[in-house]
Order: structure tokens, then C-alpha cells, then sequence
DNA sequence: TATAAAACATACAGGTCTGTAGCGTGTCAA
DNA sequence: TTGACACGCTACAGACCTGTATGTTTTATA
């Protein structure tokens, strides 16, 4: 609640808490989330126990904000792109599966925090489900909106095909050869975005 | 081991193995694999925990069993539809892909489990990561080999783009409106594979 | 400077987890 | 009949887990 007074201008970061998010994030994501307990993130981020249930009720909120703190970065670097591309989609488009493609090839790539986790907590209504099932739906819309610049029959399709592709794209490290996710992926997109066309 | 002398016609089936494992793949793949003790396997399968544990010296061994069953069962599926295929390749992936949009479009699907479990456990090494691992690879093996039976240019960049799409759709059940899978899935295959013959 | 909020440190309660020990029973083959 | 072996049952060791209780120290604000 913190009570910030009218004059004061509020501290508004918690040094604290950000700690506790983002030492907490980086083991969840690295070694996932049930293989971490909190007692190791009270360790790694040099704080008491009790500060972190403190700003965590709980276990499960502090993995929902994990979740929701990848989910509004991977958005701000969305928007980033988006944002050169106001006046040609396809471009927009290329330009998401560039850095998408560089970041599923860096080596030590984990996948999607939020499939993960989501394989992680298969019973419904867990709070990290919810965060994760929005996301899913976040990015179906977003690309809904690119779809219907795009000219094609059916952009809500389309939009559907495009997250099969991105979402298969973060379960593939795998498949891929060194530095060839980006154009494998561009290309595909391509070839789907001219079928929806003729 | 089991030693079986010459005369004997052996056993051959194990029938509290096989309880215990598929008891524990029923369990793995609708709960998770982290979120599931032998405790409750030994109790649903109705068997002794030394029982479990002489069959299975760890858990990551039972869990390791789990996917590799799981894997025989994907491509004794797979194999089925290649059979009737052997003369059209693109029939064969037609085929392919609709019992694959089918399954996925299943309401109560959860999931690969050799991607699920691979995300329960990130840490390489792992006997569980070393069976979704080659998984994968034979995964793309196989598309490889359809690849080149489709006269296009480049048959490896296609079964690269080709397992993306299956992999995707086995994590993107939210994105699907019902009985969608299938077409959707079946609609990019084709447009990827005239792309690559352009 | 006085007071309240927040952080720290430590201990522990109560549960669950994997894996093992000990002992009795049924089965089958030599 | 005897010996080997698989199975069942109970109990438990030892570790780890989440979450809380208690008390002290720092920090910030009024």
C-alpha cells in the first residue's frame, strides 16, 4: 500500500522487492520454476526470508510475477519493433521474426518462460496458468492486428498460423542449425502470408 | 536381467511393470511429472514401493521409461500413416497432419510430453532430456526423409520448417478454435512446400 | 529527536519427497 | 521339500519444502 503522501514524489522502485523479482526470475527461468525453492532465492538475493513474504504472499504470487514481469518485457520489445514499422506490415512482421530468431538461437536459450511454466502447472486456475494463458492470447491478437493490414482472405487465420509458427519456434532450439531460425521462419511466414493471398 | 534358461518360454510380460508404468504415465503426463510422488504412483497403481523401485531404480529411471513409452507410442501412430503412404508424399503428410490437429484439438489434450517434461527439467544431462532429445531429432529425421520424396529445392530447410509447425501446434491448443487444428496446420504445410519449390 | 515501517537473522513447525530396511507370504522349479 | 525370487506391507531415515514466529537493527519520516 505504502502510503505515498501528496508532497512526497515516492520512492516508487523497491529496491528490495526488484531484487528479490529479478534474482528470483533468473533461477526460475534457468533451472525452472518447481526445481527452485524460495529458500535459494532468499540465499542468491542476499535478503531475509521475511521481506520476501513480505511482498510475496506466496510462493505462486511471486512465480505469477515472474511471469508477468517477462510477459511485459517481451511486449516492450515488441512494441519497440512495432513502432518503426506504423507504416508497413510485412516489414513489422520480418522485423518480429529477426529478433525472435537471434534470441531462440543464443546458446544458452531456455525456451518461452511462459510455455514452461505452463508445462510446469498443468491444473487449471493456477495464478501462473492464468499469466501465461493471457499472454497466449496477447499474442494472437497482436498478430490479428498485423494480419488485417496484410490483405489477406482470412486474416484470422493467418494470425493463427503465425503464433503456430512463433510459439514452434521457442519449443525448436533444437532443430535449428546456428543462425538459421531467423530466415527459416521469415521464409515460412512468407509462404503462408502469399497461399492466404491468391 | 531376468535370466531366462533356454527351455522356458519366459514370462516375456511383466505385468506389475507394466502396471507401474502405466499407472505413472497416466499420472506424469495429466499432473506433471515434478508434481507427481511415488508415493501416489505405488497407491493408484495399487502395487508395493519396493516393487516400483526394484523395476525402476530411481524415479528419473521410471520417468525416463515414461517418455520413451510415450515415444513408441508417437511413432507406432506415425508409422501406421506412413504405411498406407508409401507412394505420395504429401499425402502421407496430409495424413500426418490430421491426426496431429486432431489430437491436439482434443479437449483434454495436455500437451508433447516430451516437450513438457523437457521443460520440467532444463538442466542437460538429464535422463529425461536425453529421451525428449533424441526425440526431436528423429523427428526431424523423418520429415527429412518426406522432405526429399516433395521435389523441393531445399528438403532440409523444409523439414526444419515443417517440424516448427508440428512442435508449435502441440503447444498452442489455446490458440485454436475447435477443430480448426487440422486445416490450419494443413493449409501452411502446403504453402510452405509450394514456396519451396517456386 | 521520536516513532513507525521495513529489513535482517534465526529458528522452527509441519508437511512431502525419494529411497531403504526388515519381515512375512505366495509361487514355481529343481 | 527346499531354495530362489518376486511381491506386499510397514516403518523410517534424511533431506527439502513452504510458511511463520520472534526478536533485533537499520532507515526514513514527521
Amino acid at each position: 500500500m505504502t502510503k505515498s503522501t501528496a508532497n512526497a514524489p515516492a520512492p516508487a522502485v523497491n529496491e528490495v522487492r526488484d531484487r528479490i523479482l529479478e534474482t528470483a526470475s533468473e533461477l526460475f527461468y534457468r533451472r525452472g520454476v518447481r526445481a527452485v525453492g524460495v529458500d535459494l532465492v532468499v540465499e542468491k538475493s542476499g535478503v531475509a526470508k521475511t521481506s520476501l513474504y513480505r511482498h510475496f504472499g506466496t510462493k505462486d504470487d511471486l512465480i505469477a510475477a515472474f511471469l508477468k514481469r517477462e510477459d511485459l518485457d517481451f511486449w516492450s520489445t515488441w512494441d519497440r519493433v512495432t513502432e518503426r514499422h506504423a507504416d508497413d506490415a510485412l516489414a513489422e512482421l520480418d522485423a518480429h521474426f529477426e529478433w525472435i530468431g537471434e534470441r531462440v538461437g543464443r546458446h544458452n536459450y531456455r525456451g518461452c518462460p511462459q510455455i514452461n511454466t505452463a508445462a510446469e502447472f498443468p491444473e487449471a486456475g493456477h495464478p501462473a496458468r492464468k499469466v501465461a494463458e493471457a499472454h497466449m492470447r496477447e499474442l494472437r491478437r497482436r498478430l490479428n492486428a498485423i494480419a488485417e493490414r496484410l490483405a489477406v482472405a482470412a486474416p484470422d487465420r493467418l494470425a493463427g498460423q503465425l503464433a503456430v509458427l512463433i510459439n514452434g519456434a521457442f519449443v525448436s532450439m533444437q532443430v535449428f542449425e546456428p543462425g538459421e531460425a531467423t530466415g527459416l521462419l521469415r521464409d515460412a511466414a512468407h509462404a503462408v502470408i502469399a497461399a492466404g493471398r491468391s
